[in-house]
DNA sequence: AGGATGCAGATTGTTGACAATCATCGTCGG
DNA sequence: CCGACGATGATTGTCAACAATCTGCATCCT
């Protein structure tokens, strides 16, 4: 037996390391915007409120760059970026295209669908819908689609996925993007994307799912008083356009 | 006047940091098979071997790891990957998906195109191809492939692909991949695709970029002894097929 | 004999101090 | 008055030593 019995969860795994620790709390500070875009993160101030040196703020902080969280300058430290429009039609591009492979894959013959864990997130969202919780509707939302690409099998594509999904996180966050009205909305999508999966249905699946990225990018980038150049985000994802 | 002033070139951006030196030195190791697939990297061996101390170690193996050529286990240290079939197949559906988005967008409208750059690879490539090197054929091919990409004006994009083509390179160098009898086809292929772009042809280069990403992935998987999973292939990527 | 247990060596995780680099600002020369 | 130059402080890059963790083996109990 082990001397860890005590602790009834966090026993799966090691424990975390400072490096997570500080990745954690980094990425929660950026994401609800408590440090500005253009902000230059520090690395003493930041080890001394933590409570750690400097080694694990670093490397910390390379991680979060390989996320695009921050963006680092040889000899001039890390600074939260600041994203504009054209980074948000690239993000939903690749998320979306991502995606539909994602979706497509899993689909793909008699493939066993992750049925349980997608109801498990649905509930989710549809608990913070009815409760009027916009923040925790789009983490369930997210949530939904997450696990959607973690079920395809296709490690690469999953983890790249999630890693645009923290930009989505810092557009929501440092834009001040509202969704408060488009909650019903966002259940509806998933709701109907769910039933498209379980009845396996991969051709409105996809097509839902296109649908639905390109309707948040397009209110995404009305909300930025931006113009949603059609074309340009046809050419970016009409990679799954059956006809 | 700097003390560096000596070296001809290398003189554009600051001195590279000896994490970037041990970074480029182990994904050679690795790309060129000197550290087999499976075996442990130790920090301190590593260390002693480059003449740096272990901070800089640590951090290029943390960016390696970022994109796939090392695996990170916490407190057991830095792996040597070993690529599955099922690894190939993901990394090129990426790469070709990827890629068409880029073509995509490169040839969009009037959108100016690369080129120079592009004429540039090819000529690299032409040279290798009349020398019958193929090492130096197969990075020709990948920099003309990574020069449309980059063309395309979408960075993140650009980023993903190149950090995929790193898994190329350990594909070929540790399964030990061959392709000599081929170098006049791999030519033949970019010339082709040359052409379409300058020609601005984007269907017919689209085409051609899909037909050219399934036939190398399917000549590995056979040089691998491993079933082309032709149905999956395409599920994976007909995102870009029009029809 | 078989399996759990604890010790020893090796390796990674972390720390605080030192060195190199960069930005700022005041000064000097034109 | 304006621009180049140089000192100065702040910040990142690097290092070597310390602490925590893991693996393998010998030992001990049943």
């Amino acid at each position: 037996m082990s001397t860890v019995e005590r602790l009834p969860f966090r026993s799966r795994g090691p424990a975390p390391s400072n490096t997570e620790v500080v990745a954690d709390a980094l990425r929660e500070a950026i994401v609800k915007g408590w440090l500005a875009p253009g902000e230059r993160i520090k690395e003493i101030p930041l080890s001394e409120q933590l409570g750690v040196s400097r080694g694990p703020i670093r490397e910390a902080l390379r991680l979060l760059a390989h996320d695009g969280l921050v963006t680092i300058i040889p000899n001039r430290g890390a600074i939260v970026p600041t994203p504009t429009s054209a980074d948000v039609l690239e993000v939903y591009a690749m998320r979306s295209a991502l995606g539909s492979l994602a979706l497509r894959k899993l689909m793909l013959g008699d493939a066993q669908l992750p049925v349980a864990a997608l109801e498990r997130e649905l509930a989710r969202l549809q608990r913070a819908v009815a409760r009027n919780k916009a923040s925790q509707a789009a983490d369930g939302d997210l949530a939904y689609q997450s696990a959607i690409v973690a079920g395809a099998g296709l490690p690469r594509v999953a983890r790249q996925f999630d890693q645009l999904t923290w930009q989505v996180r810092i557009f929501i966050g440092t834009r001040g993007l509202r969704f408060d009205d488009k909650l019903p909305l966002m259940l509806g999508e998933i709701r109907e994307l769910h039933g498209a999966i379980a009845g396996r249905e991969p051709g409105r699946a996809e097509r839902l799912w296109r649908e639905k990225f390109e309707r948040w990018v397009r209110d995404f980038m009305d909300q930025m008083a931006e113009e949603f150049d059609r074309p340009l985000w046809v050419a970016l994802t009409n990679g799954g356009l059956h006809g």
